[in-house]
RNA sequence: CGGGGUGUGGCUCAGCUUGGUAGAGCGCUGCGUUCGGGACGCAGAGGUCGGAGGUUCGAAUCCUCUCACCCCGACCA
């Protein structure tokens, strides 16, 4: 146990994050495309299998999918003002094409309300071509300044749902339904509980009336928007001139609504149930349920071990069931243990000798409780009808997970009534769900932030979060109704020290209870049991929420115009794709020579990186790389 | 946009202050011994030192210019 790949929670969360996901195999820094990612093979398959499961879902209540251009005019951006002021300072666009300057630009659609809209328009004319429910499939970009894999990063995967309504109540309820669509899907097949809510004007998405939005917890008690829905009102009907004539005979704006969830899914799904030994996924999204580990010694014992695995792995396919038998020569058992374990396979099986004179197999759940040597329980399972037991295992597996994080959730998740204990919560770097009473306006939510950090996550619903019930706002003793506030968790800011972390330290027990075992079978329908199961199992007592900031910046801050004002300026003709706002070069080689000196001469350099990681590496290292990186990292 | 850092085998880095023909660990390839919680031995492959120019008999190292990426801040439905 000597080599510590991934860095502990406790240490450093962000580093962890970094690591599971580079452990895991599930996605990279494109490198070579500023801000941009790679999804690996590994983490694009549990992004199918989201897709797989909403869309579903999506055509379940009446969608269609559909393909709109990747490029929008220019023009189309500018028609909605809040909707420009929004989005412009992070888009890319495209001034070249074929040689030559475009007449018009092309921006690399952020999200595609306008060339929809337009479209739409020309698609709807009588009531009866309403209600409109389209559903896109697609990649977006977004120059975001700071990225953070999987949770925010330039380019994303995503699915936007757009429709328009002949009434202003068919949109709204669309609107809640498909809000309802994504807390469902987290809940059943992440096993990840979110709590609903209403956005507060500051954090509405640029073109809404409205925005609902639901949000989850993640490890270090920071707060991540999974998914929103939005009421657009009439405000992009009016913009693209979306009209109908009415049963009445009477033209009108259509109402439309909007709603997405992306990449960032995937993160989420990280952080609310990975651990120090990598990643840890709900049977549903693994790509892999179960693997196969043969033990032998001996040549014929090899062939007899890998011949039952073959076949018990041919058994359980037929039952749904996804399996690799991982039969590398040159690996020792431990090894294969370890590699599974970090790509976050639910179950592993283990086949020796002993094994097949018992007739039976080894199973490991990935999370399991230790004995007390410390060592990972395992559990003897008949070979009969292993395909049902293993099943069953992912079930509770399942199930499991999910009571887990709501447990989690529960218990960070605190009620406070006064300033004092409200930034209490918040001090240092920690972070929770804080439900609290607030005045409603603007002013005192932006007040809260520069005080804490911590954004107001929504406005709950009464199901998810406490009641709306009279109070007095926790800053400025106005009275108003509760708000679940919190960190976000795609913060940039980093936590270096173990203190820092309230919610990272390691469980003092990997795993809490097993649920009882329920009676059907995981791979009768895996991936499509419409649970109600685990709604029950959900109980409905706490947090709230918190933010999904966007789109809205103050006046006075760069303008889409503005942005591409400077743009042309300083980068003519050179390239295809502008990006706006541009950056400047960095330092350059003057600067590293310094550096030398100033390395050579001993002094500290306090932008070297984390010290925890290089320590543990090198300690594992070779000899020479072991004091040269130890005597480099303690100055 | 402000501040800082880094570019050297696939990865993580050393070497640069004081110029002399490029190193380590991991990984990879082959062979052998191992194999129920991260194996070991031996042999081997692999580098335009980000790029351009300059100084020098000689540049990874010194100088100038340039490109790229990362971190912090700002900013961020």
């Amino acid at each position: 146990m000597s080599e510590q790949r991934i860095t502990p929670r406790a240490s450093d969360y962000s580093q962890w994050y970094q690591d599971v996901i580079s452990e895991a195999q599930l996605a990279e820094p494109a490198g070579v495309v500023k801000g941009c990612m790679v999804i690996r093979p590994h983490g694009f398959a549990i992004w199918e299998k989201m897709q797989a499961d909403l869309d579903r879902r999506f055509k379940a209540t009446g969608h269609q999918n559909a393909s709109f251009p990747l490029l929008i005019p220019m023009s189309f951006i500018q028609k909605e003002a809040e909707h420009v002021e929004g989005f412009a300072p992070e888009l890319a666009v495209v001034t070249h094409a074929g040689g030559k300057e475009l007449e018009e630009q092309y921006v690399i659609r952020p999200t595609s309300e306008t060339i929809i809209g337009h479209f739409f328009s020309k698609w709807v004319d009588s009531h009866r071509d309403l209600p409109l429910l389209i559903n896109q499939w697609c990649n977006v970009m977004r120059w975001e300044l700071r990225t953070r894999i999987f949770l925010r990063t330039g380019e994303f995967l995503w699915q936007e749902g757009h429709t328009a309504h002949a009434t202003h109540a068919e949109a709204h309820e669309e609107m809640a339904r498909m809000l309802d669509v994504y807390r469902d899907f987290a809940h059943e097949i992440m096993a990840m509980p979110v709590v609903r809510g209403t956005k507060t004007v500051n954090e509405r998405f640029a073109g809404a009336i409205e925005t609902r939005c639901i949000e989850a917890l993640m490890q270090d008690g920071k707060a991540l928007q999974a998914g929103t829905s939005h009421d657009l009102g009439q405000n992009f009907g009016k913009a693209f001139n979306v009209t109908f004539q009415n049963d009445q005979g009477e033209r009108e704006h259509v109402w439309q609504t909007s709603w997405g969830v992306s990449t960032r899914l995937v993160g989420a799904l990280i952080m609310t149930h990975s651990d120090d030994d990598g990643l840890v996924l709900p049977p549903k999204l693994a790509p892999i349920h179960v693997a196969i580990v043969p033990i032998y010694r001996k040549d014929e014992e090899r062939a007899s071990v890998l011949e039952a695995a073959n076949r018990i792995a041919a058994e359980l396919r037929d039952d749904g069931l996804t399996v690799k038998v991982d039969d590398r020569e040159g690996l020792k058992p431990g090894a294969k243990y370890y590699e599974w374990e970090r790509k976050g396979v639910p179950v592993r099986v283990e086949i020796g000798p002993r094994d097949l004179d018992e007739n039976a197999v080894m199973i490991k759940r990935r999370v399991s409780e230790v004995d007390e040597k410390g060592k990972p329980v395992k559990e003897k399972l008949p070979m009969k009808d292993l395909g049902v037991s293993l099943g069953k295992v992912l079930d509770e597996f399942q199930t499991m997970l999910f009571d887990r994080a709501s447990q989690d959730l529960r218990e960070s998740t605190v009620h406070v009534d006064t300033w004092k204990d409200f930034t209490d919560v918040f001090a240092d770097q920690n972070s929770r769900f804080v439900y609290a009473h607030w005045d409603g306006t603007t002013e005192t939510e932006l007040a809260i932030k520069e005080a804490t950090k911590a954004t107001i996550r929504c406005l709950p619903y009464a199901e998810d979060g406490p009641a709306a019930e009279p109070g007095t706002c926790v800053k400025t003793r106005n009275p108003r109704r509760s708000a679940c506030c919190s960190r976000r968790t795609t913060e940039a800011r980093a936590r270096r020290s173990a203190e820092a972390c309230a919610r990272g330290t390691p469980r003092a027990t990997p795993c809490r209870g097993l649920p009882a075992a329920q009676d059907h079978r995981f791979h009768r329908s895996p991936g499509r049991r419409e649970t109600t199961q685990q709604q029950q199992l959900w109980s409905p007592v706490l947090p709230a929420v918190n933010w999904d900031r966007r789109r809205r910046r103050r006046s006075g801050q760069s303008t889409f115009l503005g942005g591409s004002t400077t743009f042309d300026a300083k980068k003519p003709a050179t390239s295809a794709v502008a990006v706006i706002p541009t950056r400047k070069a960095s330092p350059h080689r003057a600067a590293r020579c310094r550096a030398r000196r100033r390395r050579a001469r001993g002094s500290p350099n306090p932008a070297r990186g984390s010290g925890s990681r290089a320590g543990a590496r090198s300690s594992t290292g070779g000899r020479t790389c072991a004091r040269r990186g130890s005597r480099r990292r303690r100055r």
